[in-house]
RNA sequence: GGGGUGUUAGCUCAGCUGGUUCAGAGCACCUGCCUUACAAGCAGGGGGUCACUGGUUCGAAUCCAGUACGCCCCA
């Protein structure tokens, strides 16, 4: 039967996840008597479409889940999506803004049924995406963070907080997204070095006519939100306007001229304006020295009729009017160009505006302390461990967490206000009612006299409950899945969330768990492009995620992504990976036809047992060597060991070892021990590339209903022969050794050659000679005491090989060659010597390495002796 | 500015508690091969003062200090 000369993914990988998915093999329940191995997903943005930062990160999970799974684990991936309030909000309102609708127009009621309208139809793609990927998820766990369980748990749990006294009302000066129209959290905020411009203004001193102080700033049209100017008491430059007073340019109001040690005099002029309203550091001091807050902006970046001048122009608009105003009127002493850091939105990039308004917050210190202790215990592991330094720092310099958002897509802040200002939080509005008639006194008061919060909070305050949530831990906490899979395993994910993530669900977890959520964090490294550039839309270098897929295979490109990916280390991604990764399942798939296409002969014996048993060795040493990366969070050392057992020893040792000669047949005692072996690799590379090992699983035998590679038991360790092992080397190292001969001299493969050898220790190469013979195309192998005339020769160890060649050998050249090898072994055996004749290092030096050092000598001495007697044989 | 972290072959990276797994892997490169499993392949080969400077030690890529450069986080 013809087998394809080349394996073909698309044949097959649409037909084996149809095939798991309908034997049930993703799904999990709890089985008591098995262990769990819990992954939950770090779910994506419900708007997001599959890119390559998603296909490492899911790669990995899945690699690790179905190792987990042939470990005869109760293997549990969950998956699910969050609801990205700000993102899919603004996709919303852009949608609506197509079809010429305002989501005030329509009100809050309407718009949620866009958004769901919205979520319905696209929500889903991420996730599909992710089966193409071969993503072992238990699908029907499929969870949404605002799905009508989840949302409940939210309320639950912002309520609790609440009553514990963490959650407050407060004004604070936030992170405020203009065109987003909402507060965002730190996190939210991606600072950028940009290149501004520093304009030095002067205020003139109310008064004094002729008398002026300079500013430098680099927002000129935040000056009429000023309410003060600032210097530092210790210039020497400023001691006259001590208690006097500045008048704020173009609208000439009078603002105090304060003094405090916060003002850098390096920078700028050494005037520092304060706009309280619209900067943090401005704030902080207003507070200390009592200034009023004049707040000139409005929700969308306009100015507002407390600015007084440019009412209702965007604040860039204003910046250029402004400055040219001052300048016109000679107050603009002159501008500089400067690079200074400016924070964007996240989400729609607009310029972060600091602004003073009422949020809600979340005191984090509380719950900060158990989260630190256990990662700096090590009861939670991050991989790889430098991270626990950043973990750290993070944590002891935690602020409060803003969790309101001025958004409608998200879960409704469960706060009430009454008709007197006051506030209820309640679970529901009947509740409500009943703690609002309580607080009162009133028992009149209807559902209709509260009014619910209109913000809605932070998607993060869905997703740090996700480990929980899943398995509905709120709504009843001591269900049978929640007690069997939590704490889950391990979790995979960005280091860029490590903090407003991984962070909160460790709070989470043991606020509400008593228990930490996961116990190895693994942490990807960022995808970029192989300049090392960050993979974005707006550079258009992402590839198409699911282009590759379909070019490469998915194992392709699950292999290709692994390639160059270790631990925590950005991946400079290139698509030559990928064609390394379609390049290894066609290697797979050819070593797989050419054992698929031996026929038995019952009558031969077995000629391959040195090479059976010398591959069973290698397999045993290479699948601890696997163990030990896989515990270690080392999956691209693991795949790369498993490439290199497959593709060196397998295939290009062991089968070359074992082929029996063309259209010769095999013996059966072969051909089941191979068959074995290819089974057991193939367990091993299922997890990384499960679509072609499931495939030759099932073609290279009959199996039954159940028995397929996914739920195939994992190999276990075994012993490996180390004397088997070492003897096989120098026999490698003699078929290398002819082989460069005969590349050197040009002598094909299928030109037959004789070897003598000079030998010590014949009773360990004669095994090896068939062997040998095979892979080196030598007729005749002969023990000799001296090299015949004219043979190339090389050395190994200390035996002398020779193949007689007439008229092929230039004694010069040969001379020369082995002159230069002498002199280097020689000098080696020298600073060996050195070594040995130091007392010191005799004296300190442990035995093992004392032993290796005489071994050294021993060896050199043995190799001269040989080198020296083939140059005399020359000349 | 504060903290973290790194610098090993052309590229991406291993290299644990100092000592033959100490200078390695994969890719790339060079040479020769269409040898009946695979040219998406086979065989062989050449590449590195382990950033720099000192120190500790019998012995340093490995430990310590400083310098240079890079990246990350925070301000």
């Amino acid at each position: 039967m013809a087998i394809s000369k080349t394996y073909n993914p698309k044949e097959v990988e649409e037909k084996w996840y149809t095939n798991w998915q309908q034997k049930g093999f993703f799904r999990s329940k709890p089985n008591p008597r098995k262990d769990p191995y819990t992954v939950v997903i770090p779910p994506p943005n419900v708007t997001g479409v599959l890119h390559m930062g998603h296909m490492l990160n899911n790669t990995i999970q899945d690699i690790l889940v179905r190792r987990a799974r042939m470990q005869g684990k109760e293997a549990c991936w969950v998956p699910g999506t969050d609801h990205a309030s700000i993102a899919t909000e603004a996709r919303v309102v852009a949608m609506l803004k197509e079809k010429g609708i305002s989501k005030e127009d329509i009100g809050r009621e309407e718009f949620l049924k866009h958004a769901w309208d919205w979520k319905e139809k696209y929500g889903g793609i991420i996730l599909e995406q992710l089966k193409k990927l071969g993503a072992s998820c238990d699908w029907e766990r499929t969870r949404f963070t605002m799905e009508p369980d989840m949302s409940d748990a939210v309320i639950q749990v912002f309520v609790d907080l609440f009553r514990k006294g963490l959650i407050y009302r407060g004004v604070r000066m936030v992170n405020w997204d203009p065109q987003g129209k909402t507060a965002l959290s730190d996190e939210e905020v991606i600072h950028k070095q940009v290149n501004s411009k520093l304009y030095y203004i002067n205020y003139q001193i109310a008064g004094e006519a002729d008398n002026y102080l300079t500013i430098a700033t680099t927002r000129p049209e935040t000056i009429l939100g000023d309410t003060a100017i600032c210097i530092n008491p210790n210039d020497t430059r400023y001691q006259h306007l001590q208690g006097k007073e500045a008048l704020v340019p173009l609208i000439n109001r009078a603002i105090p001229i304060i003094f405090d040690e916060y003002v850098d005099m390096e920078f700028g002029t050494g005037c520092l304006k304060v706009t309280p309203a619209h900067d943090l550091n401005d704030y902080e001091l207003g507070i200390k020295h009592n200034l009023p807050v004049l707040d000139i902006l409005n929700d969308d970046g306009t100015l507002n009729s407390k600015a007084q001048l440019y009412v209702g122009e965007d604040r860039f608009v204003v910046r250029k009017k402004i400055a040219k105003e001052l300048e016109a009127n000679g107050q603009l002493a002159k501008t500089e160009d400067i690079s200074n850091n400016v924070g964007y939105s996240e989400r729609t990039d607009a310029v972060i505006e600091p602004k003073l308004s009422m949020q809600w917050f979340l005191r984090m210190e509380e719950l900060r302390d158990p989260a630190l202790r256990v990662v700096n215990d090590d009861t939670i592991r991050l991989h790889p461990p430098k991270f626990k330094n950043m973990y750290r720092s993070w944590m002891e310099n935690i602020r409060d967490w803003c969790i309101s958002r001025q958004l409608w897509w998200g879960q409704r802040i469960p706060a009430y206000y009454l008709p007197d200002g006051s506030y209820v939080v309640a679970l529901n509005p009947e509740d409500a009612l009943a703690q609002a008639k309580y607080k009162t006194g009133n028992p009149n008061l209807t559902i209709a006299d509260l009014r619910q919060d209109e913000d809605v909070l932070d998607t993060w305050f869905s997703s740090w409950l996700w480990p929980i949530s899943v398995f509905d831990g709120f709504k009843d906490p001591d269900n049978p899945d929640i007690q069997y899979y939590y704490p889950t395993n391990d979790l995979v994910t960005a280091p860029e969330i490590l903090f407003f993530w991984v962070a909160r669900m460790i709070m989470a977890g043991l606020e509400y768990r008593k228990e930490v959520p996961f116990r190895n964090v693994y942490l990807t490294g960022i995808v970029r492009d192989k300049l090392g550039r960050k993979m974005s839309k707006s550079l258009g270098n992402s590839p198409d995620a699911l282009g590759l897929i379909d070019q490469y295979g998915a194992d392709g490109v699950r292999t290709g992504m692994l390639f160059s990916s270790p631990a925590g280390n950005d991946l400079l991604f290139d698509e030559k990976l990928c064609e390394q990764g379609r390049n290894f399942s066609n290697k797979i798939w050819n070593a797989y036809r050419l054992i698929k296409g031996w026929q038995v002969d019952e009558n031969i014996t077995n000629p391959n047992e040195l090479a059976i048993n010398w591959f069973r060795a290698k397999f045993n040493v290479a699948f601890e060597q696997i163990e030990d990366h896989f515990t270690k969070f080392r999956i691209s050392d693991a795949l790369m060991a498993v490439y290199k057992l497959v593709w060196d020893d397998f295939c290009s040792s062991y089968l070359e070892m074992i082929k029996p000669a063309y259209q010769n047949p095999v013996d059966a005692a072969t051909l089941d021990a191979t068959i074995n072996f290819l089974e057991d690799l193939l367990k091993l590379m299922h997890p990384f590339m499960p679509f072609i090992t499931e495939e030759i699983w099932q073609d290279i035998k009959e199996r039954s209903d159940k028995d397929y590679l996914i739920v195939a038991a994992w190999p276990k360790a075994g012993v490996a022969d180390s004397i088997l092992l070492e003897r096989m080397d120098k026999a490698q190292d003699i078929i290398a050794g002819i082989r460069n001969v005969r590349n050197s001299k040009n002598i094909p493969q299928t030109k037959a050659l004789n070897l003598a050898i000079k030998t010590q220790e014949q009773y360990i190469l004669t095994p090896f000679e068939p062997l040998i013979q095979k892979l080196a195309n030598l007729p005749d192998i002969s023990y000799v005491n001296e090299g015949p005339e004219g043979s190339l020769n090389f050395v190994i160890g200390g035996n002398e090989f020779f193949i007689p060649m007439e008229g092929a050998v230039d004694p010069a050249v040969e001379r020369e060659r082995l002159q230069k090898e002498l002199e280097y072994t020689k000098g080696f055996l020298a600073a060996v010597d050195k070594k040995l004749s130091n007392e010191r290092f005799v004296n300190g030096a442990p035995p093992v390495v004392l032993e290796k050092e005489w071994q050294k000598k021993a060896d050199a001495e043995a190799k001269i002796k040989a080198l020296e007697q083939s140059l005399t044989a020359i000349s």
